[in-house]
DNA sequence: CTAAAACTAAGTATAAACACGTAGATAAAA
DNA sequence: TTTTATCTACGTGTTTATACTTAGTTTTAG
């Protein structure tokens, strides 16, 4: 019996996946949890296989909890689901360890193949996920937004001004000038309004 | 018997809707659109009581659909999903003659109560929409964007500078600040970054 | 252990955005 | 025909952002 842990902020969502999970005998969802902080309890409490996890949610967004599931000792098997195919989410969760990468709208049968896949040791990354990495390699290494430019990113997107930024994340007016710069350099963006399009299209803001 | 068409482009969600319908024994789901073009297709070939229709879709947007059901001779019942309290949405949905607006995080059994109420021949809107209503009316008769204003709003989300949106319009940059100022005075907005989302949360982009 | 990458931050000068007031020209409505 | 709304735009002063460079410190990976 494979214990899933299903973390999404969507009671909806949740209950779509629990039906579909439920149509495999051997898959059981030992609990849920509506954001990170209740992740993290649960995880601490409940014995499972594999976390099913939202990226985008309140209070403690899914690529955190990845991050601090990962420098555990036991090595929990994870699987990612986002709405978003952006690739700065993508390398993001790859980097710091995800088993699986998938899509929430892709066909039932996929999340059952996906989930079966990670608990026999392999990684499973949807279709169009692969198709966006080879594109991103293809093209060499390019710049890939790091961690602090990604939060940087982030707070750009909620339309904070760099002073604020500065505050919020305790560092100076200077460096908050460099990462953006950085992130626009990279993305190829020239101006901090096409930063928050970017952060709003691929689902980076909130 | 009440029959329902569900509209929403995340399978998942309509898994969640469907499971939670599936609760009350007088309510069945008769019809599944993902986006509006499938949405009308079926309202024209298919016997339903109810719409239960997301507002943010690719192809064609609920809302849209929602003014075609409207013009129509038969008067069908339309409750409107979204995942934003914005209240351009629900205001337009409220224009357009939507019979109820819900939240999709609200719990289970609210969906259900807001449907029968629905087709009781009541409307249904939920606490937090009702709230954010009566905040926008206690302001009466706000100012209204005007064209001019629109377009330089349009811009705007596309992530142009003054600069730019100046020479795209053929207007001077002072104008174009004027007309900025003018916007945020009145919607009540007083970042840019906060005229974007107003723009793209009501489609004014693209 | 060493090299590379990431994070931090400053100097200096220029450019852009914003606030607030004001106002002429014109088009639409009463 | 007045009145009103809309579109246009300037002045002035302040704040913020950007361009381009350089560089110390810390973390990560080979």
């Amino acid at each position: 019996m494979i214990r899933v842990l299903l973390v999404d902020d969507h009671p909806l969502f949740r209950e779509g996946l629990k039906h579909r999970l439920s149509l495999d005998d051997s898959i059981e969802v030992v609990g849920e949890a509506e954001n990170g902080k209740q992740a993290l309890e649960l995880i601490k409490s409940l014995e499972f296989d594999i976390v099913l996890m939202d990226i985008n949610m309140p209070e403690m967004d899914g690529m955190y909890v990845l991050e601090l599931i990962k420098e555990q000792d036991i090595d929990y098997k994870v699987l990612m689901l986002s709405m978003h195919d952006n690739k700065e989410y993508i390398l993001g969760a790859m980097r710091h360890g995800a088993n699986g990468y998938i899509l929430k709208d892709v066909p039932g049968k996929e999340l059952i193949v996906a989930i079966k896949k990670v608990i026999s040791g392999k990684s499973y990354f949807s279709s169009e996920v692969t198709e966006i990495l080879s594109k991103e390699l293809a093209g060499e290494q390019r710049g890939i937004v790091t961690r602090r430019e990604q939060l940087v990113l982030r707070l750009i997107s909620q339309g904070l001004s760099n002073k604020r930024i500065a505050q919020e994340i305790n560092v100076s007016v200077r460096t908050v000038e460099t990462h953006k710069r950085n992130i626009k350099q990279k993305l190829g963006i020239d101006s901090t309004m096409g930063l928050m399009r970017y952060a709003i299209d691929y689902g980076l803001d909130r």
